[in-house]
DNA sequence: ACCTGAACACCGTTCAAGT
DNA sequence: ACCTGAACACCGTTCAAGT
């Protein structure tokens, strides 16, 4: 800012830097407060300075979500039974996504690239599955299932946890019932709806994917409902 | 444009026009591309006039988002035994979501809201179910569980179909083999390995999803790994 | 009430000028 | 090579002025 207009004699940025700025910003400011002029400004530095070492916005997302990568529990795999890891797994991806829900949003504009702390998680993920005797053709494919239905847990992070909730019972009374059913089931057991939801969705899936690979059936086992049009 | 300064003598736009005009920017520019500008000039309109029916840029992606919903296939409901409806729901759902990618981000933006069109779909789907005689209880938690999936599956959508494969095999055998082996397997029965992944997620959930409200135990199967530190 | 046109307060990105 | 400062081509939204 007061700096004279020249080069100066130390760099003043580098990408790590500018990476540690734009987290900060994200998690004042939230996915739209991360502009290049915000992170600039916290940097103490003019917009056009981060090009120098980033050729542009996405670049700096990307860094970003890389960071978000690196901090995923993977302990479980190699120390727990694979189920158990790959749960501890889903609840601490899971968990991060809703402390900053605007990471969300990130990734989804930038989806999770070949950088090395994400490469290393899928590793670990994968070594995993191998080591539980999983067969090759199944690993790469139920990583994903899971990893898929997490990301879709994360977008509704952001909104209210009473989506379903009918706003006039009188005009739906099948939806109001069934939802009227399923809060007073979940609050029994003293759990956040949103919670109760991503508990069972993944058992589901990790009771559908143990069925379906270990039946031996594998990938015959999921047909398409094709036959019965559109 | 050539339009005199004052108000015109018949109203020149309403919400649907406007709707119409998005949808068109929407499939023609893409999600970075619908900006109010562009959907004036469709129009033939200053920017401006949008505000007169329409109050903000959200309104206008809301608008857009209720008709995606209005076009689901819930035909299966009633007609065909539940999980082949369900799976119907699901694939169309899918489909209609990559047709269109931008509409993910639009739905990202402006989470599904309880607009009619909405509305309606979730009871068909809920009618499903219930006719199907699942517990009042376990109903909506089910389809959300699935339609998370859907999402997730969505989010991907933009995305080239080899997120998985690793760059660089030397590095990283374990998943070099295992992409191999996903891969050749997906390619024996001649499917996208996206639509392979898609059948495997839907076809778990669902078989979870049985599963678990089929043995009588319910909310009580599903425990959370607590006591595992983190 | 419903349109235009100008304006406000923003964006990401480029680039000449400086050291 | 690495910074500043000005500029370009955009945004969403507001609002006085017109009929």
């Amino acid at each position: 800012m007061d700096r004279p207009r020249g080069r100066p004699r130390e760099a003043v940025l580098d990408a790590e830097r500018i990476t540690d700025a734009a987290y900060a910003v994200l998690r004042r400011e939230g996915a739209r407060g991360l502009t290049m002029r915000a992170i600039a400004a916290r940097l103490g530095v003019a917009p056009s300075a981060i090009y120098h070492h980033l050729p542009f916005r996405a670049a700096v997302l990307a860094a970003v979500q890389e960071r978000f990568a690196a901090g995923l529990d993977t302990s479980g795999f190699g120390t727990l039974p694979l189920r158990e890891a790959l749960s501890r797994w889903a609840w601490s991806y899971l968990r991060r996504l809703r402390e900053h829900p605007e990471l969300v949003q990130v990734i989804v504009e930038v989806p999770l690239a070949q950088t090395p702390h994400t490469s290393l998680m899928y590793q670990r993920v994968i070594a995993g599955f191998a080591a539980a005797g999983w067969p090759e053709e199944s690993i790469i494919a139920s990583m994903s299932v899971l990893e898929t239905y997490i990301f879709g847990a994360a977008l509704d992070s952001p909104s209210p946890d009473d989506v379903y909730a009918p706003r006039s019972s009188a005009q739906e009374p099948l939806l109001a019932r069934t939802y009227a059913a399923f809060a007073a089931s979940v609050d029994d057991q003293g759990e956040r709806p949103r919670d109760a939801l991503f508990r069972l969705g993944v058992e589901s899936i990790l009771t559908g994917l143990y069925s379906v690979w270990g039946s031996g059936r594998g990938w015959a086992t999921a047909q398409p409902p094709r036959g019965t049009g559109e």
